[in-house]
DNA sequence: CCTGTATGTAAGTGCATGCTAACATCAGTC
DNA sequence: GACTGATGTTAGCATGCACTTACATACAGG
């Protein structure tokens, strides 16, 4: 074996992410991403068996990526939303691989579909069984758990998206947010 | 001159901007935009004269539609909010066009990113005074403008995105998402 | 009827794409 | 030092792309 061989494996999975963010599926050719992982184009069929599969791939491990981002209750409500605002801020906003054109572009690429809703499942799971938690101890308001969701999570999204699209608006002041959601929708 | 001199010109601008929003830039291809339209490619080329100028227009055209999305206060805070998430809803979550996958498309080619600034720009400063006005009336907290902006437009954003790429979620509660938000951010 | 204009049809050009084949190199293993 | 396996280099193929050219058709106004 040679020394490289997981080495270039990654390089070609974070070279095919970035790519995807930026250029979209299609803009994402296995040319451009061949040469910013710094290995021959011939290299990413041999290893992957086509585009598909490797950006298939890429996204997956992208997902996964997001296990680290707790969602677990502590007792302080308010200590872990703004956690979890800071740990999702990141990933959304910011991050080298931009989940937030990951999945417009997953949800486009018929390839992709399967791969994503696969790594992000248990992520909304996860989220649902957090702001339910907090629910049945009495810190939240009962009932609308996808509105209140969407009330909590929509802000990092929406701030996103501003910030992506027109290039301009400042970063989401994270302490605010979670005070205006708390004020909306605490019990 | 012929009958359908407009007609055809409105029906490739609506295909573009419809397979713009499902396909992106390079999805949007000539062939299908034509194909869609119900014209002959080449008709495409005569009238607009690349692929990038039809787009292009059709993104300004799509920006212009907004400016039917009133954002004027009438001096009940709430009955305007509604009407406004009511009004935003449709073209960011299930409007053919898809506003949402138009900037991220426009966020990504070059030639489309002139013409949506274009158009968004005057909806964007309409949005502000908007909240500006109540601010200064006392309805709303003072400070945090863009915060508090977000809060109210980055759920719609955030339903759109996750309706859009996970295909799931219930359509937003406007009337208890519009609830949560005065009881974050009203004076 | 004639002319101008908007469209259609057909064919094609040059280029980038995903992907393959053939051969060379280079590092470890025995 | 031969062998193996991962890589590189080069060339190429078929396809789809944006876009063009040339010619035919249809319809409106004079």
């Amino acid at each position: 074996m040679h020394l490289h061989t997981g080495e270039t494996d990654a390089r070609l999975l974070e070279a095919a992410l970035e790519l995807l963010a930026e250029r979209g599926y299609q803009g994402a050719t296995t040319r451009r991403i061949a040469e910013r992982a710094g290995v021959a184009e011939v290299t990413l069929f041999r290893r992957f068996g086509s585009k598909a599969r490797l950006l298939a791939e890429a996204v997956r491990r992208a997902g996964a990526a997001f296990e680290e981002v707790a969602a677990r209750p502590s007792g302080d409500l308010r200590a872990d939303l703004l956690e979890m605002a800071r740990n999702y801020q990141e990933p959304f906003e910011l991050g080298g691989a931009a989940a937030f054109m990951l999945a417009v572009e997953a949800s486009r690429a018929g390839e992709l579909r399967g791969a994503l809703a696969e790594a992000l499942q248990p992520r909304i799971r996860a989220v649902q069984d957090f702001f339910a938690h907090y629910q049945r101890a009495g810190a939240l308001r009962p009932g609308d758990l996808d509105t209140m969701i969407n009330a909590f999570l929509g802000p990092l999204v929406g701030a996103a998206f501003f910030q992506r699209t027109t290039g301009r608006g400042p970063r989401l002041d994270l302490e605010k947010h979670v005070e205006g959601f708390l004020g909306g929708w605490s019990a």
